[in-house]
Formats: structure tokens, sequence, C-alpha cells
DNA sequence: TCTCATGAAACTTCATATGTTGCGAGATGG
DNA sequence: CCATCTCGCAACATATGAAGTTTCATGAGA
């Protein structure tokens, strides 16, 4: 099963949007991600709606970032791209009439509730703020540039 | 994305075959389970491999229980399975050149690391003895039987 | 020998993230 | 007003992997 990847994404791209002085497009972030327009719009809806981001239409258009990045925290964004499943596994029957398979379920089912408590516990943790100063300590480390195209090569 | 339920599919067969005296065969368990036998087959070939359990052809054959069940934890039974992925989400790319990505990547990735030892840890906690204790508790507080076929009603 | 059972390979089905195309609507600049 | 740029949305294509199915071969027991 090929790992959902929309968080991952979604933060590059806002990521890179803190870092840009105007508006970007969905096409030049899409060329900056290896992907289409339409996968950013798609990313980037549920964030419009929530606030987090604004579009525009029309030349000099794009997105902005329209919120505290110190206010957001990655389960913000995660709940705006609509809680996608965190694991992979699960139970075969949610309400088994099976005792067997009741006993089952409650040992797997504590343990899954366990791991997505602590994803969403470690996700309200950390801000896009610190996303974003955590990149600020590499760029210096490195002593790059920011340009977003140049630093997609790999 | 539909959850991957193998290592719940096959706990819920070894505890069946536990409570049965002789072998059974993938025909009887794929019949409970509201499967097909092949099915069945394919969970149990890494377990077998392993010796957790043994298997029969011909009459008489079938499946049976080859170890001491207090021994064998879930996490054992996980990895006969090979092993399979336990997160649903993950990084877009594995090793960028992005300094954002990278940054995003850092904090995700020690995030999924943690979360999947956590579900690592805690099967290895549980033994296939502990879930049939577990299941017994069950049956004698609802006074039941234990027949494989009537108790998949639901 | 006939029947029962597993073993293995090759398919189909299904769900879903991802990628793509096309058209409409709104905004800007000439 | 018109051309161009941009997002919004719907519809379709692609790819992956679990689950389900079919088929044949193999070995064991009656």
């Amino acid at each position: 099963m090929r790992r959902d990847s929309r968080l991952s994404g979604v933060l590059h791209v806002l990521l890179h949007m803190a870092e840009q002085p105007g508006p970007s497009t969905s096409d030049t972030l899409a060329r900056a991600m290896n992907t289409n327009p339409v996968v950013i719009r798609r990313l980037m809806a549920g964030l419009r709606d929530r606030g987090y981001v604004q579009s525009e239409k029309g030349h000099g258009g794009g997105w902005t970032i329209a919120c505290d990045l110190s206010a957001v925290t990655l389960r913000d964004i995660y709940e705006a791209l609509g809680r996608p499943e965190l694991l992979a596994i699960g139970n075969r029957t949610d309400e088994p009439g099976c005792l067997v398979e009741q006993a089952v379920n409650a040992a797997l089912g504590q343990t899954f509730d366990e791991a997505e408590m602590l994803l969403l516990r470690r996700f309200g943790e950390i801000s896009l703020a610190m996303l974003s100063a955590d990149f600020h300590a590499r760029l210096s480390k490195r002593g790059g540039s920011i340009a977003l195209e140049t630093d997609h090569a790999a």
C-alpha cells in the first residue's frame, strides 16, 4: 500500500510559501514538487476553508499564507486535510459476534488507539513556525540559497 | 485505503485452532471467517515457515498449532506475516535535496518512528496465551458455546 | 485408486492516492 | 471590450496492494 503523503506534501508547500514574499501559483508550486497544479489545489482546498491560506485569481494571483505560523500545528493541518487514515492495519471486523474475534479486536484496537493518539498528540505539539525555524537552521548551516526551483534538484 | 487486516485475521484463526482438539482445514477456517481457503493458506504460510503452526495433507489433515501460546507474541506473528506497513501516512520523498522537505521529513519521520515503535512494543507485550485467556474470560461471562460455526453469525 | 488436503501460480476485484484533461468563472492589464 | 492569467470543479486515467477466486499439481490416507 503506497503511503499517503498529503500531510508531508502540504507542509512542504506551506513552508515554501512562507519563504515567498508574494503569492505562489499552483503551477509554480506544482513544478517544484514534481506534480500537477490540480494536486496542489486539492491539497490546499481544505486549508483555504479553514482560513490558513488564501487564494486569489487572475494576474498576480495565487496562494498566500493567511495565518500565524506559530499558532497552527501539524494537527490543525492534518484535520484540514480531512483526517486521513493514520494506520495501515486494522481489525478485520468492527463489531464481531464471535468472542474470539472480540478478544482479538480488544487487544489490537487498544494498541491502535494508543498509536493514533500518540501521532495526534505529537502533531499537536509541532507548529508550522517550528518547522520553519528548523528549515532556517539547516539553511544557515549549509549556507545555500532559498530559491524554490534550484533546491529541488534531488 | 482499506486497512490491512491480516494480523487481525490470522490471530482470529489461531485462537480458533487453539480451541480445536484436532487439525482444522483451510476450508473450515475460511468458512468461519467468511473468506476463501486460499486466503487462509496465504496467511498461514509465514507462520508455518517459522514453526508456529504445522500443516498436514490428505485425510484428517489441516492446520495445527505447533508452539507454546505463552511464548509467542503478536510481534512474532506480525513478523511472520512479513512485517506489513503499519502506518498509512508517510513522507513524500525519502531523501530530498530540498532543505524545506528535509525539515518536514525530520519532524514527521521522528513522529512516525515513535508510533511504529509503540505498536511493535505493545505487540511484543501481548502473547497468544493472553488473547486466549481473554477469550475464555469473555466466554464464561457469556456462558455460551465455543462452536466455531455458530459463533460467526455476526 | 479415489478422495481429501495443502502448495503455488495466475488471475479478478476493489479501494484509494495520485496524476491528468477540460471547461467555467473571476480578476487583471492592455 | 478582449486577451491572459489564475483558481474551482468535475471527470477520467493510472498505479498500488489487499483480498478474493480459479486452476492445477502434489502428497497422504482410506
